[in-house]
DNA sequence: CCTGGCACTCTTCATATGCGAGTGCCAGCG
DNA sequence: CGCTGGCACTCGCATATGAAGAGTGCCAGG
């Protein structure tokens, strides 16, 4: 186990670190941080550290930096949420709540924590799977052609075109419309398919085919809208990553168009409050010099979907996390208003 | 006005240069062209276009490249669009072919183009100013709660909430509805002011406030949608730019972010073929050192929306031009088709 | 266990130097 | 008049050399 005053050294070089984007060396850090030790000591303490690999020197004779080690260590133990401070707060406030619909809700919190946090933020639209129905339309557009729309409670709306094996009334229509709704609305996506397995035996048999289909594309769009969609912004700051640029950033830019990557991402956090994956800890190959900082949220208790930021694994981690944690708190007090 | 032979030794400049992307020099192209005279000559020729100003050098004593005014003259003069080959347009198609709804035609465009171009692919969603209405839908959420739905020939689908003035029953609902959609249903979005005008007199006295406040919301969203989406892709294309990274890559990620930027860009473009703008023709300072190259596309004969990429000024303009172009017309038709 | 001192290692920066690419100009030739 | 070969010149780039500085590891003493 680590002494104490050892783990203050790493909090500091951690912080240091972060701040000078530089390697720092024993006589920096006494001279930076009040540790009542000269710096011979620190530097036991330093050979100490990287022996059990929480930081480590990029070549001989530089200072130290930590490793992913160090600073998932940092993030545990050491280092606590930094929240935001009340003119802050209100300004995230403000500036969601200017929202109009969805769509304008995930692009201003996107654009808010990619400015907040100076890094990529990534937001994940509300998720399908815990929804409800709000309801389900259906428009005739020709004989044979059936246009399905679907509205969630978290307003979204997707929409389907189904071509009927034979032309359906406009009163089978309507009579589907109704019986569909009163099944489903206000009911999660995951029981709509049990709820209306036994819809087409209330048909006319030349009816139960279309309604077949259009049954099944209702359950097809379900499932496939799990493919949830992600929004991301920030990527300019991507370019404060370092100095050796075209490798490291390309790989992230990458990374980043792959939605499946990000989304695979998100997904993995299952920790109900923030999230931190550092470097390698990161599954995809061209995120391992980053870290990504995500959290729940959704408009009641449950969290509906996932956001957060992505940048370098020198970062301000409490600060980040601050922020992320408030973003996700008001976002989920808008979606829950609207 | 400049001879043959000049208009010849500064494409082949172009050519070499987008090739090598190093500044090239006499010898070399006397070397790679047979344009049948000595390096000396071509020094000569090259003074001339230098005077002229369609080249320049990096530094004394170096080669030369070309200019914006150079890259200019190139593509109105010196070369042609070049066309897609047969496996290619197979590919595009196929591609394009797969896609389930708009989004997603959308959405691999982007990827399309930005991998065929190798470049960041920029794709307007379709405009709704061209299109026409389709459907318009009701819903009634809570006694005095309207959802408008507007649906788009081309596919889109838009909503809003309407909270009424006072409670408005399922009958007056559908015959909003009915009425509504008598009237503006294929019609332009730039008809439809004109058409509701004087819908709110054929209701009751108390139910106008409703019927107007939900046509008002309906006109808001067909003006508000004009702020064009747009999706872009291909950003890590941004990464092949040059050896000086940062202060070349971070303008052009803060153009690419700011949509309104982009907006603007696509919108200038009125030609009705291929539009390429380079370097300082681009009014946005960020993107002074790239070309847009731009096409509309449409459903019918009639461009909706438009596509393009943004490349450094030193790019593949017949290939690209071929690409964009290509891709543009596919997508015409998968729209077409829908 | 902490401290000051010391020798050692390596990177970084600046300076110097040679090389090569490419130019511009000129005199001569068809 | 235009093209050509020759030649001197300029400059950027890369490599080498050396000095400086930062930082370390280790050790002996408090």
């Amino acid at each position: 186990m680590l002494s104490e005053r050892r783990l203050q050294v790493l909090r500091a070089i951690v912080q240091d670190y972060v701040g000078t984007e530089e390697p720092v060396g024993s006589k920096a850090l006494t001279e930076r941080h009040s540790l009542g030790v000269s710096p011979a000591t620190i530097r036991n303490d330093m050979a100490a550290l990287e022996d059990e690999g929480f930081i480590a020197q990029p070549h001989t004779s530089a200072g130290r930096i930590p490793t992913d080690k160090g600073y998932r260590l940092f993030v545990d133990k050491l280092a606590g949420v930094k929240p935001m401070t009340a003119p802050e707060r209100r300004a995230i406030q403000n500036f969601l709540e200017g929202a109009v619909d969805l769509d304008d809700v995930v692009a201003r919190t996107v654009r808010l924590l990619a400015q907040l946090t100076r890094q990529v933020a990534v937001v994940q639209y509300p998720s399908l799977t815990r929804s409800t129905v709000r309801h389900v339309e259906l428009l005739s557009l020709a004989p044979a052609r059936v246009m399905l729309v679907l509205i969630t409670d978290t307003g979204r709306v997707e929409q389907r075109m189904v071509d009927c094996p034979a032309p359906f009334g406009e009163a089978s229509l309507a009579d589907l419309r109704a019986r569909l709704n009163s099944r489903v609305a206000g009911r999660r996506f995951t029981d709509v398919p049990m709820l209306v397995e036994d819809l087409p035996d209330a048909f006319d048999p030349e009816d139960r085919g279309t309604v077949s289909m259009v049954l099944s594309t209702l359950l097809e769009t379900l499932v496939e809208e799990n493919e949830e969609r992600l929004m991301i912004g920030g990527t300019a700051n991507l370019t404060r990553f370092g100095h050796d640029f075209p490798l490291t950033i390309r790989p992230v830019l990458e990374a980043l168009e792959e939605q499946v990557v990000l989304l695979k991402l998100l997904g993995e956090a299952k920790d109900p409050g923030v999230t931190v994956r550092i470097g390698h800890e990161n599954a995809h190959e061209g995120l391992n010099s980053t870290s990504v900082v995500s959290v729940g949220y959704g408009s009641g208790g449950e969290a509906v979907a996932k956001l957060g930021v992505v940048g370098p694994t020198r970062m301000d981690y409490p600060g980040t996390m601050g922020a992320v944690r408030a973003v996700a708190r008001y976002v989920g007090q808008i979606l829950a208003e609207s």
